[in-house]
DNA sequence: GTCTATATCGGGATAGAC
DNA sequence: GTCTATCCCGATATAGAC
């Protein structure tokens, strides 16, 4: 991994644990052992820096998500393959938490690989229920893409929750919450139903 | 409103916009023109201020929400009206959003509101649920404390993906898409049925 | 109670040597 | 490409006058 490599992991790291306001070139530079001329050679500044990290953990996301949607197995299968895939819960999401940054908000350039990612995520999911309803695992009334939304959402509130709480159980509580919410068992406790 | 009043006033407007990290005392100033003497004659400092702030926040945000989960009609209908009450969406959640600040959750003093609003909200959905299953209005298979956290999650999910969208549609779409999971008629659509 | 002055530190970047 | 020196400003707080 070369220097510039280094600089944009660290800013990673940095910008997952504290945010872009929370973040300080001197940071980045003890965090990846790099000099001050080598990260102005490298970037044009923080806010440069800042873009290469923020793309790349976008797509490292992107194809994380699509893996799991992607492999075989039900629509209902793959969906909760994803909701409930290992993470370190307590940490949220990279890309998620940056959207309370007033800075990245601020930024078009900043904030474009947050809209892009979500974006993608929510018509994937999308799709991903769409062809279970054709395949009759879910309830064909649903809006495929509201959803989607739903669910992805789920994840990104989980993740407030639990770092309210200091525990995972909030998140694991909610996607427990709105996989029984999918599950086509959730129908009225009818009698000869 | 007295100096100390303005000045939590200003400080919970600038948490709301900037978080923790990103509000200065100078800027608070500003804001709520007082003067530095009058500040740190009021507060022993920014934390000390954003601890009166973020309480005060907490409070109000459980008042509104209890409001509306106490009033009149079903379950269903009062969890509609918390979950699509009037909001400036693209603002966020001025307790949610504090989640993804390193310096509030590292504190147990000004992560404790937090916790506690959450933790509350959670028990209070799920008593609504409970209420609603018992007059059979929602499936009775579902866990209430799992449930009203998909529902909390939900929203502060959706303050994300609206953020991140720049846009208060993702928000829609995920409210939208989690009351239909909520809808007893939530079921295969099974011929006869 | 509120004001102004002062102090220290870190953020963010530039300059020019090597 | 990388290093060190330097710069300016804002963050956060203290001191003491009024």
């Amino acid at each position: 991994m070369d220097t510039a490599d280094r600089l944009i992991e660290s800013t990673r790291e940095l910008l997952w644990e504290r945010g872009y306001v929370g973040t300080s070139p001197k940071a980045i530079l003890q965090r990846s052992g790099a000099g001050q001329g080598s990260m102005y050679h490298h970037f044009s500044g923080k806010a440069d820096l800042a873009l290469a990290a923020v793309r790349r953990s976008a797509e490292q996301m992107r194809t994380t998500a699509d893996a799991l949607l992607s492999a075989p197995g039900t629509a209902l299968e793959r969906i909760t393959a994803y909701l409930r895939r290992d993470r370190d819960v307590l940490r949220g999401c990279p890309i998620g938490r940056l959207t309370m940054d007033p800075d990245i908000i601020a930024s078009p350039e900043l904030r474009a690989p947050l809209e892009e990612l979500f974006s993608w995520l929510r018509q994937r999911l999308a799709d991903v229920i769409a062809e279970g309803q054709s395949h009759g695992e879910l309830g064909g009334h649903l809006d495929p893409l509201a959803t989607a939304a739903a669910i992805a959402a789920t994840l990104q509130g989980g993740y407030v929750l639990a770092r309210a709480a200091d525990s995972p159980e909030p998140f694991e509580h909610a996607v427990t919450g709105v996989l029984a919410l999918l599950t086509p068992a959730n129908r009225p406790a009818t009698e000869g139903d």
